[in-house]
RNA sequence: GGACGGGUGGGUGAGUGGCUAAAACCAGCAGACUGUAAAUCUGCCGCUCCUUGCGGGCUACGAAGGUUCGAAUCCUUCCCCGUCCA
């Protein structure tokens, strides 16, 4: 061996942590490795080879804002790249136009180009609070999907059949019921394979329900000649009603955009018990330190609400930094457990001018989408103005003269209106 | 291409001429209770106007027309979905 060759040979192997060590990080909180030696097989070989593995994670651009059932699968990839692997991420901009089938009880509507070139853009930037924009490879799938010719497709396709397709959970039920499926949501897993090919993975990551896919892609990759990628599934997040899986179609989500007291108050709502897998997705806490804590609030030694704050705080000083976590922390203790006015509701200047219903207001200022809703809310007793409850529909607000007053709608909602 | 069944509010799903802004359930919202948790209980749950009344107007049962004093309900055409046959 020449003097070259083993500097290099030692060079690698101090490169990545022993692989023993980088299993344990990686499968925290993982729900299925297929197939775990395989995973195994190909760290070793990136261990002695020095060549870091490909690991890539595929995302549709279906809406504009992440939320932290997004995260929790994208923290997995930033743990490989954490370990020295090369991170991919890979927009579906492509896909994204055919829909994904997975979960859907129906067909989705596809997405335009336009739609999906905006919504990529803010992803990306999401993304980076997570992933280290420096170390990422970041991909389109329009970049050979879109240059497929008729001949090419056909090719992709007579590598899959038909009765293995339907084998798959939502396209069976939906057969079952009576319900419609169209022919190109059959491509989909198909056209998704063809960016495991492009892109040569080792491993690729998803949540559970994705798991089809993932498979699709890793028998496909093998009919390509490719050695076939080792898949890892994360575990879908629950949502905030602790019952379904967090979407923002069913409203139960925390985006990662959104206020920090916002974010607070929601990740306060969920169920105590669903806390722990939020710790255990959603934080780099070790298994232990997570059952450490669990024993601590069982054993009645800390409470339920304050290991949930702490929860609260962790996660959000991810993506808004520690400073604004903390304040929410204290904004949220005010608010809600002294029953305090807010530090700090939104401010909203009303021009000078003659009164107004107080229903009208409601609505201008967004605490109530209609007045016919604003009307329901003054008759529930709902809505305070400086913390005085109003009950009268009727009611004018002065807006004659300069004034200044905290109106309240309901549990979460407050502004502070302010004429001058 | 043929035969049959179907398209109702955010979802499931009742309703076959007026009593239906449309049962029931789920979801959602508000109040009580709390730890803004869950559970529970109570109320609300199309829009709009005002004189806030078991008030008036408007919009709504795939689409467009029609019958009728009156249509989610009947007729015509169209669109869409499923099943079976080819």
């Amino acid at each position: 061996m020449t003097q070259g060759a083993k500097q290099k040979v030692e060079m690698a192997e101090h490169k990545f942590k022993p692989v023993e060590e980088q299993l344990a990080y990686i499968k925290k909180g993982v729900a299925e490795i297929i197939p775990e030696p395989e995973l195994v097989a190909k760290l070793e070989a990136s261990r002695k080879s020095g060549k870091p593995l490909r690991v890539y994670l595929g995302v549709d651009p279906t809406a504009p804002d992440l939320h932290l059932g997004h995260t929790v699968v994208l923290r997995k990839l930033k743990h490989f790249q954490d370990l020295g692997h090369t991170a991919v991420f890979l927009i579906g901009d492509f896909s994204a136009m055919i829909g994904d089938p997975t979960g859907a009880s129906e067909t989705r509507p596809p997405l335009t180009r336009e739609q999906v070139d905006a919504n990529a853009k803010t992803y990306l930037e999401q993304v980076y609070k997570i992933l280290d924009r420096e170390e990422t490879e970041v991909r389109y799938n329009s970049e050979w999907l879109g240059k497929m010719n008729a001949e090419d497709v056909v090719r992709l396709c007579s590598h899959y059949r038909l009765a293995r397709m339907l084998e798959r959970e939502d396209f069976d039920s939906r057969l079952e019921k009576g319900q419609p499926i169209s022919v190109h949501e059959l491509l989909y897993p198909l056209l998704t394979a063809r960016d495991a090919v492009e892109l040569k993975s080792d491993v690729e990551l998803g949540a559970t329900e994705q798991k089809f896919n993932l498979l699709v892609h890793r028998e496909i990759q093998r009919e390509y000649g490719l050695p076939g990628q080792a898949i890892l599934t994360m575990p879908i997040l629950v949502g905030l009603d602790g019952q379904r899986k967090m979407s923002k179609s069913l409203g139960n989500y925390v985006g990662i955009t959104e206020a920090p007291s916002e974010m607070f108050g929601k990740m306060m709502s969920i169920p105590d018990e669903l806390m722990w897998s939020y710790y255990e997705l959603l934080t780099d806490r070790a298994p232990n330190e997570i059952a450490s804590l669990k024993k601590e609030v069982s054993s009645g030694k800390l409470h339920p609400m304050d290991a949930k704050m702490r929860l609260a705080e962790e996660v959000i000083s991810d993506f808004r930094g520690q400073e604004a976590a903390h304040k929410a922390a204290e904004n949220f203790q005010r608010v809600f457990r002294d029953r305090q006015a807010p530090e700090e509701a939104p401010a909203v200047k009303l021009p000078k001018g003659p009164a107004k219903k107080l229903t009208a207001l409601l609505v201008d200022l967004k605490l109530a989408p209609s007045k016919a809703e604003a009307e329901r809310l003054i008759k529930q007793k709902a809505v305070e103005i400086d913390g005085g409850t109003i009950d009268d529909p009727r009611k004018d607000i002065d807006l004659s003269k300069p004034t200044n007053f905290l109106l309240r709608a309901g549990k979460k909602k407050f502004v502070r209106v302010i004429v001058e």
